[in-house]
DNA sequence: GCTTAGCACTCATCAAGAGAGAGTGCTAAC
DNA sequence: GTTAGCACTCTCTCTTGATGAGTGCTAAGC
C-alpha cells in the first residue's frame, strides 16, 4: 500500500493549498498551480486512488478533495524528520530571558511567545516537582497567627504557603525553627513529605530540644498536609481568541464548544495529561481522546529539568494547521526553554558535580 | 421632560423583556403580558414618545422597539436605588475563603466566581499597594548568587522577587542583613522606595558596620530599582467564553472583535482605569470610551484596604444585560472582598490601636 | 381629550426555485 | 498510461413571493 511519487507529490500539494486557502483543492488547481506536467484528469485518478486509500475525501460530489487525518499523519511524520528551528529562534530566546527569575512567569511568558508567534492558541503547564529534593526552607512571619512558608529546591525553584497557625509563634523563633527544618529536610523528596517523616523527624527534633514543642508540632502537621499544594500544577493559555480566525470556527456555537473545553482547566488538563511525554508530540483530529477537540491538532513540547520532564507546552488549533511553521516555532521555543531551565533551575548539587 | 408613571412603566416593562428574551418587544406584547390594563394602540402611542424622546429605537420600521443606553442607564439608576443582597452572598463568602491565604489566588478567585454566578466574563485586578507600608524584609537564599527577597507589607500581602547578585553572598549573613533591612525600612511606605532613601539607609548601615558593604549596597539597588515590579497589577478574567452565549455576539466577528480586547490586557485594562473609583460603578454602551466596548456595559466594583481602593472587580456583557441580578451579585462579592480582605489583610498596627 | 378598534403599510424572514460555477467520473481517443 | 470532452452532481447565490409581526394613522367611542 506503498504510494508512488507521483501521488505523494499530489498528496503534499493538496495538503499545503489547502492548508493555505482553507478550501477543498480541485485537481484544475493542483494540475496547473504546482506545475506537475499532468493534466487534471490524471491528477483527478490518482486523487480518486488517494480517496480509495483514505487520504482525501469529498466533502460533497462536486466539492474538490480534503485531506484526512491520515493525510495531515503522513505529512506530519516526514515533516518531523527534516529537523528544522525557527528563525525566531533568537527572538524567542531573548523574551523568554525577561522573566526568567521566576518559574511561572517564565512558564506564562512561554505561552504566550507560542500564540503571539504562530496566532494559535497556545498553553503551558508549570512544572511537576514531586520529585524535586528540598534545599532550604525558611519561615517568615507574616502576622501573629499567619506565618510564610518559602521552600526553595535543589532546582532554585520557589514555592509559596502561608499558614494559619492556632497560636502565635514568636517571631525570634522562626529563624531558629526555620534553619532546624532545613537541616532536617533538605535532601528530601517534596513527595516524601508525609506523616511518617513528620513523625521521625520530630522524634529527631524532640530529643534535641522540647522548647517550642506544641508549636513546632502544629507547624510539622500543617507543612506535612499542603505538602500535596505545592503540587498545584497551573495551566496557563494565551490566544484564546486566535482560535477565531479560522473559518472553520466562523460558526460560534463550534468555537464555543472548542473555547469552553480550552478554557475549561480542568478537562484540557486532562486531554494534555493524555498527550505522549515524547520531545514534541502532535495529535491530529481524531487522535485525540476527547469528542470536543477532534477537529483540532494538538502540538506539544515537554521540558525537563534535569533529565526529567517537568512540564509541556504546546499549541491547538484546527487540524488544517500551518504544520510546518508551527513544529518548527515550537521546536524552537522548547529549545529555548530547555537551554534557559537547565542554566537557571539545575539542580545545584548536581551542576556541581557534574560540571 | 419627566416622565409619566406610565410612561415609566411601559419602558421598564421593554426593558425588561428585551433583557430576558432579546428580541425587540412590540406594543402588543406589553399590552398583554405585562397586564398593563391598556389597549397596544395607547402602548404604541406612549412608545412612539419614548422613541421621540431617546429611550427606545426602532432596528426597522415593522420592528418592535429596542431600549437606548438612555434607557438602561434610567433603569440601572433606579436599581441602584433599592439595595439588594444575592441570595448566593453566604455561598460566595464560602468560596472566598478557600483561597484567602494568597492575595492573587483570592482576586483570581473572585473574578472565577463571578463568571460563574452571572455567566458574563468577568475580570479582577489585582491590588495596586503603592500606599502600602512595609513590615518585615526576609532574603532567602536560593543558589549562589540567586537570593529571594520577600517583602511582608503591613496588611500581610506577600510579594516575592529573585535577584541576580553578581558575587555570592554567604547564606549566614542574609539573616543578618535580613533584620537590618526589616529594621530600617518597616514601616516605609513601598513607592518611597527610591535612591535618595537608598542613600540615606546606606549611610546609617555603614556607620553601623563596614563588614558586607559591597555586596549590600548592590542588594539595595536591586532593590530599589525593582521596586516598582512590586507594583505590577495583574489582571485576571474568567469566563470568557460566556460571552459566546449571547446572541448580540453570534457573529463570530463581532465576538472576536470583543474577545480580542478583553484578552489583551493592556488595553482592557486601561479601559477599567478609565472607570470611577465608585463602589459600584456601571458603564453602559457609548458611555465606554473604547470602541471595541461601545454595545458592552461594565459593571465594577472597588475593593477597599483601610479605606483605600486598592483594586477593581467586575465583568462585562452585552448591553442587554441582567442588570438587577449582576448588580446584587457584584454588590454581594464585594462586600465580602471587602470584609475578608480587612479580616485577612488589614493593616496590623492599625487594627492595634483602632480596634 | 384620552383611548381604542381597524386598516393599510412596511419590512424582516423563510422557503422554493432558477441559474451559475466548480469539480467530478466516465468514456473514448491518443 | 495520459488526456480531452462531456454529462452529471451539488453548492452557492440571487430572486421571488408568501407570511407575519409590528407600526402609524384615522375615526369612532367614552
Amino acid at each position: 500500500m506503498e504510494l508512488s511519487e507521483r501521488k505523494l507529490k499530489i498528496l503534499r500539494a493538496i495538503i499545503s493549498s489547502y492548508i493555505q486557502e482553507g478550501e477543498a483543492v480541485g485537481s484544475r488547481t493542483i494540475s496547473k498551480k504546482h506545475n506537475m506536467g499532468i493534466s487534471s484528469a490524471t491528477v483527478r485518478n490518482e486523487m480518486s486512488d488517494l480517496e480509495e486509500l483514505g487520504y482525501l475525501i469529498q466533502p460533497h460530489t462536486s466539492a474538490g478533495r480534503v485531506p484526512t487525518d491520515k493525510a495531515y499523519r503522513l505529512y506530519v511524520n516526514s515533516l518531523l524528520k527534516s529537523t528544522s528551528v525557527s528563525k525566531y529562534s533568537d527572538q524567542i530566546n531573548r523574551i523568554l530571558q525577561e522573566e526568567i527569575n521566576e518559574m511561572n512567569s517564565f512558564i506564562k511568558n512561554s505561552a504566550r511567545i507560542l500564540s503571539n508567534f504562530t496566532h494559535y492558541t497556545s498553553f503551558a503547564m508549570t512544572p511537576q516537582l514531586k520529585e524535586s529534593k528540598l534545599k532550604h526552607i525558611q519561615l517568615v512571619p507574616v502576622s501573629d497567627k499567619k506565618i510564610l512558608l518559602v521552600i526553595v529546591t535543589e532546582n532554585n525553584i520557589i514555592k509559596n504557603v502561608v499558614f494559619n497557625m492556632t497560636s502565635a509563634i514568636p517571631h525570634d523563633q522562626l529563624n531558629r525553627i526555620s534553619n532546624l527544618l532545613t537541616a532536617k529536610l533538605s535532601g528530601v523528596k517534596l513527595s516524601m513529605l508525609n506523616r511518617e517523616l513528620k513523625n521521625e523527624i520530630m522524634r529527631e527534633i524532640y530529643s534535641i530540644r522540647e522548647s517550642f514543642d506544641e508549636k513546632l508540632d502544629e507547624l510539622m502537621v500543617l507543612l506535612m498536609n499542603t505538602a500535596n499544594q505545592y503540587e498545584k500544577v497551573e495551566l496557563y493559555y494565551d490566544g484564546l481568541t486566535n482560535i477565531l480566525n479560522y473559518p472553520e470556527y466562523s460558526d460560534t456555537n463550534k468555537a464555543k464548544e472548542l473555547l469552553s473545553f480550552v478554557e475549561d482547566k480542568e478537562s484540557f488538563t486532562k486531554a494534555l495529561l493524555n498527550v505522549e511525554g515524547k520531545d514534541l508530540s502532535i495529535l491530529i483530529g481524531k487522535e485525540n481522546e476527547f469528542e470536543q477537540i477532534k477537529e483540532c491538532s494538538i502540538v506539544t513540547a515537554t521540558y525537563k529539568l534535569n533529565g526529567i520532564i517537568i512540564g509541556k507546552v504546546g499549541l491547538i488549533g484546527p487540524t488544517r494547521m500551518d504544520y510546518k511553521n508551527v513544529i518548527s516555532m515550537v521546536k524552537s521555543l522548547s529549545f529555548n526553554i530547555n537551554k534557559l531551565i537547565n542554566e537557571n533551575y539545575t539542580d545545584s548539587k548536581r551542576s556541581e558535580t557534574d560540571g
